[in-house]
RNA sequence: GCGCUUGUAGCUCAGCUGGAUAGAGCAACGGACUACGAAUCCGUAGGUCGGACGUUCGAAUCGUCUCAGGCGCACCA
């Protein structure tokens, strides 16, 4: 909140030395404010001077100098500001100001940490986007939660956020599929001599071939099927596995507290003919050839290192062109950003799914969509890596993650790492209710100090309601005022999330206002004898609770009164 | 072999896009509850930021090379 405030000033301070012919660089760089690591630095320091340097042919502490003279007091903001090092000028935010924040936080109430930096343009994000080909497992879980969190760091930056879900529900995955629940309701499993290569053999198929056979029906938001019962019907085993697979991932999802505004079938692009509509626009475009009796994508203009088929010699389409159908939708509903959050083992799409949206030639950028690619995760129980295999149906699920560790240290788990680290999930840490698992770190802050509420409302005490200013001059102390910058910094935070694809930076910042909090009531007294003090602390504690319990439902994660 | 990605304390990881003396948690060691929750706090110790060269006022951060791990390199998705 503080950082969007001294940008204006140091820019307005910038135009009038411009003005002024005191400095010269036109256009000038772009601002960037840093938070010093050394308090004697200063609350914020900014380069700007360093930078101009060169071209004002002056020396940086010079133009320093210069800056400063027409940043004044920033109109009461700064008790301090002064030339540091090589040329840095640090900043020193009065103590009135920062008390005044903790007003600002009071009158934002559940909305605190939400900015305005989206402008409320629209950004789409697709992520888990799961082959209805089994239940979700715990690859699955680290793109819901880090698509999740993504979609509501953008909501509280202020964009229009749209979140999607795509089902590869067409291809040779599905057939294989329909395959493998075939040959269990005739009776045949994977150790028999006629189960298929690429058969399916998790347990849950034999669940799904029972369910068809007793012509059961699979009920979900936007779909509504009943089996036939017939096993030699491979059309509709087809349609009721993947239903009932559909309904399983969504319950999972579901017990994640993950929800989707559209879901989008990769069967429509075939049955609406978008499919066939990309592709004769990709050979009017000229940037498709025949050879070897297959259909191939010249993508090799567009900076892929090889052409890509589209069209196999059996006449089906290889599985990225109704992705870029499914892209050129996106683009047509008017989605000029859109992010795909996916599995880095699939980073090779990226170059291929652009190349036919250039190829296209509808005026779409070359940078679009975006991607935010995770790596993969390894899980740990009793100090041994859990071996995974999709095909032999041996894995760790999500549901099971969850009922065994809870969704909010699931959620938190996947969410400390940034998203390009691999991940190690160490079941029996998240499990431990102890000091070693952060998540019980943060929420233990947030209970903390109901119980103090609780506490002083015993003794008759409580946080006033906007009190004046100088009711909080009192919050002096390193600890007070160190909680009070923390708390300050929330929205910038968000912003940062928002704008680096990162969530796992708002673990960081919990963990650390966490800290902050702790310390604090270690080395301070809340409830004393001193009513004005005690009041104020008490103040500055309701607006710590309301920022912990609002960074932490950006995250998806609970803030208990009590655990 | 090529592409993407990672390499920072014994372990697991941050490091705010080039800033000032590189930070946390765990593990180790030593301390703090006869008043607000000890699921907590305070202190000590621990680092040639994988390695080499380069770019400039300044590099963990940018570039080139190199070593190591992960993931991809299908007319699978």
């Amino acid at each position: 909140m503080m950082r969007n405030r001294i940008a204006p000033l140091l820019e307005s301070a910038l135009l009038k030395a411009h003005a002024a012919q005191e400095l010269t660089t036109s256009p000038l760089p772009p601002i960037t404010i840093g938070h010093p690591a050394n308090p004697e630095h200063g609350d914020f320091s900014c380069n700007i001077a360093m930078q101009l340097a060169k071209g004002e042919r002056k020396a940086p502490r010079q133009v320093a100098e210069i800056i400063i003279k027409y940043l004044g007091s920033g109109d009461g903001l700064f008790a301090k500001s002064e030339i540091a090092g090589p040329g840095f000028i640090n900043l020193f935010v009065s103590q009135a100001a920062w008390q005044g924040t903790l007003l600002e936080i009071e009158k934002q109430g559940d909305r605190y940490g939400r900015t305005t930096s989206g402008a409320m343009k629209k950004v789409q994000v697709e992520f888990v986007s799961a082959n209805p080909t089994g239940p979700l497992h715990i690859g699955h879980g680290r793109g819901a939660a880090i698509g999740d969190t993504l979609c509501r760091v953008l909501d509280a930056a202020g964009w229009d956020v749209t979140r999607e879900f795509y089902y590869n529900d067409a291809g040779v995955q599905i057939s294989n599929l329909a395959l493998s629940v075939q040959l269990r309701c005739l009776g045949i499993e994977p150790d028999d001599p006629r189960w298929p290569e690429g058969g399916y053999q998790g347990e849950y198929i034999r669940d799904v071939a029972r369910a068809y056979l007793n012509r059961e029906t699979v009920e979900a938001t936007d779909q509504h099927t009943t089996a036939c019962g017939d096993p030699e019907n491979i059309d509709d085993i087809r349609h009721f596995a993947v239903a009932w697979l559909r309904r399983e991932q969504d319950l999972d999802l579901e017990a994640f507290d993950v929800r989707f505004d559209v879901y989008t079938l990769e069967s429509a692009l075939y049955s609406e003919g978008r499919v066939d509509a990309v592709v004769q626009k990709l050979i009017a475009n000229g940037h498709a050839y025949e050879q070897d009796n297959a259909l191939w994508l010249r993508s090799t203009d567009f900076g892929d290192d090889k052409d890509r088929v589209m069209r196999k010699a059996d006449g089906s389409y290889t599985y990225f062109v109704p992705d870029v159908a499914y892209h050129q939708a996106k683009w047509e509903r008017g989605f000029t950003r859109v992010i795909n959050e996916q599995g880095s083992d699939h980073h090779s799409t990226v170059t291929r799914v652009r190349a036919g949206l250039q190829a296209l030639d509808i005026g779409i950028p070359q940078e679009w969509p975006e991607y935010v690619l995770h790596q993969m995760v390894t899980v740990m129980r009793g100090g041994e890596e859990v071996k995974i295999s999709k095909r032999a149906g041996s894995y760790v699920t999500l549901r099971d993650l969850i009922d065994e560790v809870g969704r909010d240290a699931t959620r938190f788990f996947f969410l400390m790492r940034k998203p390009d680290a691999q991940l190690v999930f160490d079941i029996d840490l998240a499990k431990q209710q102890t000091n070693e698992n952060p998540v019980y770190y943060v929420q233990y802050a947030h209970a903390r100090i109901c119980s103090i509420f609780d506490n002083a409302a015993e003794k008759g005490f409580m946080a006033p309601e906007q009190p004046a200013p100088d009711d909080l001059t009192c919050l002096s102390t390193p600890e007070d005022l160190q909680m009070i910058k923390l708390l300050a910094a929330l929205p910038d935070t968000v912003d940062d999330c928002a704008v680096h694809f990162e969530p796992h930076r708002l673990t960081y910042y919990l963990s650390e206002l966490a800290s902050c909090f702790h310390s604090f009531y270690n080395k301070n007294r809340v409830i004393s004898e001193e009513l004005k003090l005690t009041e104020a602390r008490l103040y500055l504690l309701k607006r710590t609770a309301q920022t912990l319990k609002s960074a932490l439902s950006i995250l998806g994660i609970s803030a208990p009164e009590r655990m």
